[in-house]
DNA sequence: TATGAATGAGGCTTCATTCAT
DNA sequence: GATGAATGAAGCCTCATTCAT
């Protein structure tokens, strides 16, 4: 009389401990990646620090790579849960919404993101938080761009691409310091995203307007410039 | 032990035949890690794409890793020493000059800034293109603000990382895709900088102005905000 | 420590309870072990077939090797035990009712004697069909030599293998076809073994008689020959 | 300047070296294989065994099964081609013949019939010394029934069996004992295969003339029997 | 200088067995 | 008695590095 297969269903106590079990190995893990990275981190040092053996491990994840994926995605599905939740109840949205929930989260679990941020990952999109960004700040800018509050001439693609850029240079900021606040950070990068933060005349333009004699590098064939 | 370390010095052609077995190596280095990254590569690998026999590799580089940072490293010279020619022979450099010449080379040379700026690398600053990056927009812009161009209230520090990010967004961009030209890149880089890329309503502010009924988030101790 | 190893003397009702839980799981290890074989089978498969926990296999059996000797014996005590019973009431055994004994156990358990002639089992005797076969053909050949119903110059032991040998080679084809039955499987041992298979100038002699130009083979240190 | 794959064209040196190495793995295998038997044996301690580095292993096979494929792949390749060689010159081969090489090779080389006719190969026939006599055998009687030497209605496939069984048992008995020689051995096996070996009286008829009244086994469903 | 065979530490993973519940 | 989570020894295999030729 053994149940197929969700044991868990039947026996509150082995699924509270089950969970409890795997939740120290993911904490463990978490703090060996963040520490060493992928590939430096070993199993057995993981499993240590949970303070189980070795097999413990594979009970919970197939492989290696299992718990990385793991922690990697539930860690950006939350991030991507807050930021939902904090838009959905907005009628216009901003980027200075969308930010705050970005650092706030991005804050709150540094040693995450810098696995998200910073590990190669081949994998799926879900699991690396650049593309995560990528993905939602270009079907944002193309909603607005369909809602009129962006000009049609703009590149989404590449905007897109440079707010990542921007929010992803301010939370690796915080992998060396631990100042400022998400609120600071947020305010930091609005003013820079509102070209209030760089004077044109530090900025420059391109093409140059006074084509001074520059040096034109290996390849420049620049040829027509923009009108 | 027939020769030290100066037999360069001292013989020519030997010297000569060193170089090219050398940059023979690194082509393959370059070619292998650039197609599986670091920790995906082989010595074996990479001394067979060179036809070279693998102890070969150990007669030019210590270990797998001194390919690699003199990868990265020359090529991260070859781009500091170009963007530093080209702000030399200019009275005030501009953000326009620096990020044209960069991505100039970036563009030429994918594959190794996707090295640069994909593998995890912890070592020195020099062999990592954002950190020399942020190293370089720092020094910029803390003598621009020395130079009474920049306000003395702006954080250099954090608009170096907010520019190196939106320029390696761009970067990753290519690794992508092959268009836009470095000069079409420029010219949206800039434009993007110079805040008339985002309409300030999709920009918003922070705190927010109205302080419609935001989800404040799990720690929202936003307080005061920026002045 | 609540029972001792005589618990089953004493409560026949928990004695039943523990034999039929016995019985499952060498029911089910029987399953696993024929369909993959000793060293690919794993407790955790067998006590999953048998609908038990792991840790209940230990209760019945030291370790993994004892269930599957325990199959084994028992299949081949049951076989020893028909085919002394089926001789014991007749005066002169033959070969034919051994064999057909034999046969018709095996046929009907196949699995098990797949098992018990394919896995290398070092073990003792008892465990191994062939080795089964082996001591009861040497016992009744010996036994039938000093009855004088076979020569005294015969070989009993290299008799016994060679009948094992056929009657093995009969089973295993078993192994692989459903046909023919026992019984018309003992008519063609039998035809076989009373030489009437094969006629005389397909087996031929040894030494050849007219020897002719064979190749003598690498080490043909044949000599004399047996008389 | 190197070559494309095999090396082992170019220079004759290496190209002896490596395979020196290899025979020398092989050997080591077969000792311990012969020893242990596959599941128990270990390639640390083959290579112990060969006074080589674990390493090495792999640079001459994939995994811990090509080795042992590769072994009685090639010891049974050299028996099928010493009986060929051995038939070939023959007009009306006999199973004399036959066995008379296969004895020989067998008993020179027990350790690897041992492997081979003991250990679960799942493999290829090619693999299995069994499978390899009841090829050969079946089709040496099919050719024999095509010649009219043999009777139409003999059951060749079965045959095949009964024959490789005596074989295999008459090599099996060489895994404990030194003698007979292999020519002994043969003129037993012959005597046995020509009936000479066993009174008629001893192997009884079946179904059993008298009928006496046998204990009929569990499922004697033996209905119609030869007339 | 160039080679590639050899090395062996170290990593991941499995699985028979134990034990607290 | 029954359970299944936990264990850790042991095995296979990889690959950066060395060294004799």
């Amino acid at each position: 009389m053994k149940s197929d297969a969700t044991a868990d269903a039947n026996n509150p106590a082995l699924s509270r401990r089950r969970a409890r079990t795997r939740g120290e190995i993911l904490a463990a893990a978490r703090a060996v990646f963040a520490e060493k990275g992928y590939h430096e981190a070993g199993i057995a040092e993981i499993m240590q620090r949970a303070d189980l053996g070795v097999g413990t491990y594979y009970l919970y994840f197939r492989d290696k790579h299992e718990a990385f994926i793991t922690l990697i995605g539930e860690g950006l599905a939350g991030l991507r849960d807050r930021v939902l939740a904090q838009l959905d109840g907005v009628a216009e949205p901003t980027l200075a919404l969308a930010a705050h929930t970005i650092f706030t989260a991005a804050y709150e679990e540094r040693d995450l993101f810098r696995l998200a941020l910073m590990d190669r990952n081949e994998s799926l999109a879900t699991w690396n938080a650049r593309s995560l960004l990528i993905d939602g700040f270009t079907q944002a800018l193309a909603k607005a761009q369909a809602d009129a509050r962006l000009p049609a001439s703009a590149s989404v693609a590449l905007l897109a691409r440079f707010i990542t850029g921007v929010i992803t240079g301010a939370i690796a900021w915080w992998f060396e310091h631990d100042t400022p606040t998400p609120d600071e950070m947020t305010a930091q990068v609005l003013s820079f995203l509102g070209g209030g933060a760089l004077p044109a005349s530090l900025v420059g333009t391109w093409p140059p307007l006074d084509g001074g004699g520059l040096i034109p590098g290996p390849s420049a064939h620049l040829a027509d410039g923009a009108g």
